[in-house]
DNA sequence: TCATTATTTCATCAGACAATAAACTATTGA
DNA sequence: TCAATAGTTTATTGTCTGATGAAATAATGA
């Protein structure tokens, strides 16, 4: 009786409830200067405050986010804990983020 | 006085804050959809509306701020509206996303 | 001009999100 | 055990988003 376009849309609205998880974390100037900060390679929340200039419980409660998403994992030494991204999905949006907004035309735009 | 990077700091803001607008449209699913549908061409309101089962109020809703952002544009042919994908970034996350998570596992779609 | 079809806009309300401050937990070293 | 450092959690509040129903606009054909 249904019709394939209701299984087909089924399908569809999975997926894009799936995609659209992702997109949500990404939604976030600071999330996305963390994982881009993160996609360099394993950093601690220090590291990261100093690098990024993001205030601490800001940063503490946007890993938070990243982590309840599994877009990262931590590991922790001593008093330090290491941030480092988990998640395939996430590296390659990643990745096309930067070609597309850090590399393209934009020659070495200095503000200010 | 300022050191370098500080400099990086804003130019990377500056392309976080970018990227994070698209991911912000993206991370609807219903703009999701009809990116997707569109994605393969050129449809009308009403094409979109059964397509994708999307009530009508929210569908002209969310095609507004898919205009608003300037990631479609539109054609007037008579009563209908025909929509069409007008930003190659968008179109290039929508491919990854495409990639990432309907090509996977799940079964082919053949829509009607 | 009037009715109809196609689509958009408006108004309302509930739920999600972000910035900030304050309190809390864990680890280390004295 | 106490103080200090590194991070997280909680609570508050203002703002943004989205679903929905109702009204408005645009084009066509009778």
């Amino acid at each position: 009786m249904t019709p394939d376009t209701v299984i087909d849309l089924d399908a569809m609205r999975a997926g894009a409830q799936e995609a659209c998880a992702l997109m949500k974390v990404l939604s976030n100037p600071d999330r996305l200067l963390l994982l881009c900060e993160l996609a360099e390679g394993e950093r601690n929340v220090g590291e990261l405050e100093q690098a990024l200039g993001i205030v601490q419980p800001t940063l503490s409660q946007q890993l938070a986010v990243l982590r309840a998403e599994g877009l990262v994992s931590t590991r922790r030494d001593g008093k330090n804990i290491h941030y480092q991204i988990a998640s395939a999905q996430a590296l390659a949006l990643m990745q096309v983020l930067y070609t597309q907004f850090c590399t393209s035309s934009k020659p070495k735009r200095n503000r200010k």
